[in-house]
DNA sequence: AAATGAACCTGGGGTAGAAC
DNA sequence: GTTCTACCCCAGGTTCATTT
């Protein structure tokens, strides 16, 4: 069974865990004695692995799949160029690992062509060297703070600087502190206050600004930020109040659709918010010289753009209208986007039209549907819901809306509210005929493989005529019963595995791809 | 290298709304 | 009123991006 498996070819591969059979399998004293059932199949749904793993891990399951670009070789198949995962995010880097092919004429997404960030005209770099100064300046951010409204909040940028070995994990305390405030950077050295026991011992006025909820400290990961501080000043044990007052960019730039996830890197940010890009020398940023009394220039210059682009982000966030679900009370006329159902993807623009019938193509409308007027559409092959169509058959967007701008009706829940918005497109032109590929060694161990089969690799020279006789098969494939939907899936499934592996007339970004 | 937390997967249960 | 479907939430486990 394992050899004719290994024997079929998989340009297209597609994988998923089940966890439904290992639950009637026979339990050991109760305790399940396998985690999930691991499989993939070739583009054509035959079985290509099949293995029963203690849990849904990586380090359980590639290692089987790293022998099928073995199997693959040594029969004479062409390598797999796609493969299809519900985990994009998450098997992306373990299946380019056990399939190098994967990595075959992909184009990275280029690296910026912005220029750089910089400090505006009229900001300054001010360190704070002495508890003098730094008293002077956080007992006037608390003079500030007593000024604004009983409640009001002021908002200040914040970012650190620990020293860190890269060779050896070792990282040391916290030794710089960053704030952005009204056309001013204050960098604050803490490596000053290290007591004999190791911990920070930081000015009684700069503990009153960390420990305020009033004054939001802006960053990317602040909260992590501010957790390390607290526990490099020796807190984490005792009753002392938290450093509190986190206010992350990622989440809002996440509110914002900016992104369609909170965990962006801040030098994305710079660029998606501030259209700048922000450099990050490896060098300075993960040293060990973060600690010495005297920072270089390209240090303090580091430091004080990154707090500086944390600023300016959020004040760009700011000043961008505010985005928000469509409710009942959302008026006629505003604009919004349509949302795709999976992903949170934008897929077209328009507003809230002025008449809201009670029926609209024999659809009702009730309190969780309202009709929108689209007037772009960025996915053209979206497919929107049956069940708000009087076809009740999901349809595309370019289907339905052969003419902009023209009606539709949506769920609420799918629209978000925005600013008038102009569409762009993106013209994209083929790029030349790619280099066959060159297999790489893949980096799994493989086990009987290594020794049994490896030898025969060089060698792809089972032809059609050697392969083994099937026509014995306990059940015939004919004598199946047709599945007229089922049927239809597949002629679906193989219509886009053919178009995602004939994928060389375009520019290849990745070949791994969600379903 | 280490710490942290976001994000994803799964199955199951509950709920709201639409269709009949 | 019943049935069906979609959606939401939960917990547990896993992986990964981000920070220095």
């Amino acid at each position: 069974m394992d050899q004719h498996m290994a024997m079929q070819s998989a340009e297209g591969l597609s994988h998923d865990h089940s966890f439904k059979v290992t639950g009637i399998l026979g339990k050991v004293n109760g305790v399940a004695t396998f985690g999930a059932l691991h499989t993939a199949c070739n583009n054509y749904g035959e079985c290509q692995k099949m293995t029963l793993t203690p849990t849904k891990g990586h380090d359980d399951c590639m290692p089987a799949l790293a022998e099928i670009p073995v199997t693959l070789a040594k029969y004479g198949h062409a390598p797999v160029k796609v493969i299809f995962t519900d985990n994009v995010r998450g098997d992306k880097s373990a299946l380019e690992r056990a399939f190098p092919s994967l990595l075959h004429d992909v184009s990275p997404v280029p690296s910026s062509t912005l220029a750089d960030l910089a400090l505006p005209d009229g900001w300054h770099v001010c360190r704070l060297g002495s508890t003098f100064q730094i008293n002077s300046r956080m007992n006037c951010l608390m003079d500030e703070l007593h000024g604004v409204d009983d409640g009001g909040e002021l908002f200040i940028a914040m970012d650190l600087e620990w020293p860190v070995d890269r060779e050896t994990g070792i990282y040391g305390k916290v030794s710089l502190i960053s704030f952005a405030y009204e056309k001013a950077v204050y960098l604050i050295p803490v490596a000053q206050y290290t007591q004999d026991d190791g911990y920070l011992k930081l000015p009684s006025s700069l503990l009153v600004v960390l420990r305020s909820k009033r004054i939001r400290k802006i960053g990317v990961q602040v909260k992590g930020d501010l957790t390390r501080l607290y526990n490099d000043c020796g807190f984490s044990n005792s009753d002392e109040l938290p450093f509190a007052g986190a206010l992350e960019l990622g989440p809002m730039a996440k509110d914002q659709n900016m992104t369609d996830h909170a965990r962006v890197s801040l030098s994305d940010l710079t660029e998606l918010v501030l259209r700048r890009y922000l450099p990050k020398d490896e060098s300075v940023r993960v040293s060990t010289r973060w600690d010495d009394p005297e920072l270089s220039s390209e240090q303090e210059t580091y430091a004080a753009l990154n707090v500086y682009a944390a600023w300016a982000i959020y004040k760009a966030f700011s000043t961008i209208p505010s985005v928000g679900p469509v409710t009942p009370s959302t008026p006629a006329g505003t604009h919004i986007q349509f949302m795709s159902r999976v992903g949170g993807l934008t897929v077209a623009y328009g507003y809230i039209a002025r008449h809201q019938p009670k029926q609209f193509n024999r659809e009702n409308v009730t309190k969780t549907r309202v009709v929108v007027t689209i007037s772009s559409i960025t996915v053209p092959a979206y497919l929107v819901r049956a069940e708000l169509l009087s076809s009740h058959q999901e349809t595309s967007l370019s289907t339905l809306g052969t003419q902009l701008p023209f009606s539709m009706l949506c769920c609420r829940r799918d629209l978000h509210t925005c600013a008038a918005h102009d569409q762009a497109l993106d013209i994209h032109q083929a790029p030349p005929s790619p280099p066959p590929y060159q297999p790489i060694k893949t980096p799994y161990h493989m086990s009987e493989l290594d020794t049994a089969q490896a030898v025969d690799l060089g060698e792809p020279s089972l032809m059609a005529d050697d392969r083994p006789d099937t026509s014995s098969l306990e059940q015939a494939t004919s004598d199946a019963e047709k599945d007229a939907h089922g049927l239809h899936q597949a002629e679906s499934l193989a219509e886009l595995v053919s178009c995602a592996i004939s994928i060389e007339i375009s520019e290849v970004r990745s070949r791994v791809i969600g379903v």
